[in-house]
DNA sequence: GCTGCTCTATTTGTATACAAAATTTAACGT
DNA sequence: ACGTTAAATTTTGTATACAAATAGAGCAGC
């Protein structure tokens, strides 16, 4: 059986991401432990993991707090992103082999397909959000650099970065799909430099949908 | 009073850092606790901090280890801090103060000074690792951006990356000096074009060295 | 000599207990 | 009413206790 601590930390986890507690929302340990019938000890590791991972913060004898981003840190976030996700691009052109060339472009199609608007946007944005997850993943993971990928994977869990498509004007979201689809083409022929380029301008769009989107509210 | 767990992180990292524990020894919480004169819990605590900043590795069950480094690793550290500093460079050179410049100036003084060979190595190559840090972890504060100090942080921490100058050839010295004065005149220029190029040149030429090194070894 | 097994001794994971610190509440004076 | 201080409560930090898992020693069999 999975530890107990493990446990407890996907939970908090998805449950912070998923945006289910409330912004800077105090994280009492004993009360996360009698909500799930286990003791303090594991909530406690699972809270400091999330900690280095940037998703709460806390203060010594003061406790854990879900982390808050304004505008400035996202604007970090994605300006790091851009750069080694574009990194990430350059690694895995390369390396890239016909069945993952093959796998991403399963994704784009999907992509496409669930773009379409005849879906009730309900499900599809999810289902969006999640494909792009998958194709950002795919790519980082073809780059074989681990730091790289922790470095990318504590800079991509924010809500706001995971629910990235809910704030997509129809537009912006053909652009994307355009983006992923010339990212893979760049790829299949070998061209790191294309490849890294697009992904760059890729992210960068995003941030300005995203930026625009949440000065407004 | 700081926390005990705190205390005992900082212990046991510079430990690591400086090299005083044996390559992938085992650390077990329970000797760390007697030796200390304190309980487990803070020193599982400080151990599983050091994990999340790669220090140190823990397997579920069977513990913690000191981290290794592979020459594969050092090239991908290499490669990121060359991206990630030269990107700090372009967010430092717009926003530098003229007393900040100053007190970069005053650290490649004080490191040419150091540099000079009537000094014995026994002394200057320790001051010298030191000022570099310095000089570098002042441009990254610099950049103004919490994130990108983290990351790189997260980088830097390797006892071999710790202790760059006990490697270089006294070439490798000078050329490395003559790029951190150049890095802060592209900087007084207001060039950030020229300023990241130097330090990504400088990161990547640190890191021949040192891959040149450690392979003869 | 080597491989694979069992049993014991370590060592980790979790629960619980208590002390120290912070937050909240209540009381008090102005 | 308001702000200030002090007691009461909550919450974190550390220690200790015990159960579950692992590692290692010793031994049987080939």
């Amino acid at each position: 059986m999975a530890k107990i601590a493990t446990t407890v930390y996907e939970q908090i986890r998805t449950a912070i991401l998923n945006g289910e507690l409330s912004n800077s929302e105090r994280l009492v340990e004993e009360d996360l432990a009698v909500s799930m019938g286990i003791s303090r000890t594991p909530v406690r590791e699972a809270l400091r993991r999330l900690a280095a991972e940037g998703l709460v913060d806390v203060s010594p004898n003061r406790g854990a707090r879900v982390a808050e981003w304004d505008v400035h840190d996202l604007r970090e976030i994605f300006d790091l992103r851009s750069i080694l996700e574009s990194h990430a691009c350059e690694l895995a052109t390369p390396r890239a082999s016909a069945s993952e060339i093959e796998f991403l472009e399963n994704v784009c199609l999907e992509m496409e397909e669930l773009a379409k608007t005849n879906i009730a946007s309900e499900t599809r944005l999810p289902a969006l959000a999640a494909r792009n997850r998958i194709f950002h993943g795919k790519i980082i993971e073809m780059s074989n650099s681990t730091r790289l990928e922790l470095l990318i994977e504590t800079l991509i869990h924010v809500p706001i970065v995971m629910q990235t498509y809910k704030v997509y004007s129809p537009e912006a979201l053909q652009r994307s799909l355009h983006h992923h689809r010339e990212i893979v083409n760049a790829m299949k022929a070998g061209d790191e430099v294309w490849a890294s380029s697009v992904m760059r301008a890729h992210v960068l769009a995003a941030r300005e949908e995203i930026l625009g989107q949440t000065e407004e509210s």
